[in-house]
DNA sequence: GGGGGCCGATAAGGAGGGCTTATGGCGGAC
DNA sequence: GTCCGCCATAAGCCCTCCTTATCGGCCCCC
């Protein structure tokens, strides 16, 4: 008797598979499974065709998916038409966002957002992310995107970005070869860090690495100063240090600076989308929805 | 996320109040108080004003409870839409009935259900209510009219009607007053009863309440006969037996008997609907919920 | 004017639906 | 032949939603 069933099945009918819509709905297999049983018993016809590949829909299946789509379509757009008897105070979505995110990531999600609720008013704020927590428990932001999980049941989390890193050397540096540049290597080189304070768990799972990697650290940065992007080329280019950085560098490199990946991939940057458990607002969840990369909004 | 919360904003939206939309509904008042409340933070809006009095829909919730009955029309036609991919084997439902059910009661739950499930053919098999239990065991009936609660984890019930029995007297009997009888008055004379095993619950709830009231019970009658209405007829005006009927006797009386209420009405006789718990077969959820006193069709 | 009755809100506890992990059978790919 | 990915099933847990119990507010009626 509700909705749950027909959005399962419409995954199931848009992978192919039922672990496929297992993981894009973030949920294991056999509930997919189950979910789509109960349905089938529901409606008294088989829906999909089994086989160890994968599944087909059958001829009901096919019907079913249009009208399931078109009942959820109506749902929409009755909880859309009082929308507009919201209060308007709502309408304010403030987002902190940290340096270097993937670039497209964030205008993709607001322009879907635009769409689907166009009285919601983004406002962007750059923050590291301790800063960040601190703004979603006092109420200062709706959402937050982080380097590190919350690890706080206030809060929910969902992971958005993972990007391997990789370091910016100087051009005449010897160190890489056709395979990327090996960590232990850069041994002698300062590293280009950001201060302990502004995001711990990930600060100190790079020191780890690196420190396991038989690299020091260099010198410490001051909580919430970042070196800006010419600062850090011109030490690269120098010779004396490194900073990490993903593959999609949101900006050209100058000359005398390269990108080079890492062997073995030891440090994946991780991104969370970080938003008050209790929140109910619909605007936050549409927008939490569109950073899914489970689920890309081109599906 | 489902459509729960529209159905109980719908019955509140009709009943014009939570109370009443909790007795629809079957369930208690703090749950559809939780529900709508919940809803309501998911739209954003007040949808109800409330007072003392009960409730009354705001401007936003005119609108929603449109979208929601559009919403919920879409949901059965999705439904129905794959219907016709089921197999036919379902489409008969055999119902037992016990004799004596309110004139009515039947045909326009058959018609109601002829108009949503036309695909589907009833059967009327008349059993007394130990008969039917058994059939419903076996398979071979999908739903009961019980006179007792099957009191039994395999079987779902709900109670569909409720009358107040009074009693067939001849004519000329004097010992009823304006008010109707007393059952206490009835001594001396047979009852005209019906076989224990055909319905024990019942029965012995009769019996327990004639002998309380100083009456004894009359001959014991064979499990599986009754008597037809005829043969009661000619004992009561007789004199020499009393039976007992609800006031929507199903045929008229013949001159010299008199149906007359029973002061206090003593006796209510109960009817239960009653169908397999593990049945998930939706024309038969449609019978139920047409044959449910609470939620009348004609609303 | 005070008490009873009905309204709806809230708190606290319990049952069940839906999730999880663990495991098994099956078929295709290498 | 072995491995891997598919889906189904089993058993256990958690969270949602229901329950009962209780409260304050308002109307009505005596």
């Amino acid at each position: 008797m509700d909705l749950r069933e027909f959005r399962v099945f419409l995954a199931i009918a848009e992978r192919g598979s039922l672990s496929g819509a297992a993981r894009r709905l973030r949920v294991s297999q056999p509930a997919v499974s189950q979910t789509v049983a109960a349905l089938e018993q529901q409606v008294g016809v088989e829906l999909l065709e089994r086989s160890s590949t994968g599944v087909r829909l059958t001829e009901a299946g096919v019907v079913l998916a249009g009208e399931a789509r078109a009942v959820l379509a109506r749902y929409e757009q009755a909880l859309s038409a009082v929308g507009r008897f919201a209060l308007s105070a709502d309408t304010r979505l403030r987002v902190g966002v940290p340096l270097e995110l993937p670039p497209g990531l964030l205008p993709s999600a607001f322009a879907a957002l635009a769409g689907s609720h166009p009285r919601t008013r983004t406002e962007v704020r750059h923050l590291t992310s301790a800063a960040q927590l601190d703004a979603l428990r006092d109420g200062d932001l709706e959402l937050g995107l982080l380097r590190s999980h919350p690890m706080d049941s206030d809060f929910d989390a969902m992971l958005v970005v993972e990007e391997p890193l990789g370091v910016l050397l100087s051009a005449s540096d010897q160190r890489s070869d056709s395979a990327g540049v090996r960590l232990e290597k850069l041994a002698g080189l300062d590293w280009l860090a950001f201060a302990r304070a502004d995001s711990p768990p990930w600060f100190d799972e790079v020191n780890a690495v690196l420190r396991s990697h038989g690299v020091d650290p260099g010198p410490a940065v001051p909580p919430g100063q970042f070196l800006i992007a010419e600062v850090k080329f011109a030490a690269v280019s120098s010779g004396q240090a490194f900073a990490f950085a993903p593959r999609d560098w949101s900006q050209p490199l100058p000359a005398g600076v390269l990108w080079t990946p890492l062997v073995g991939s030891p440090l994946i940057r991780r991104t969370w989308a970080t938003w008050p458990a209790d929140s109910r607002r619909r605007d936050l969840a549409a927008l939490i929805a569109h950073l899914d990369p489970l689920d890309p909004p081109a599906a």
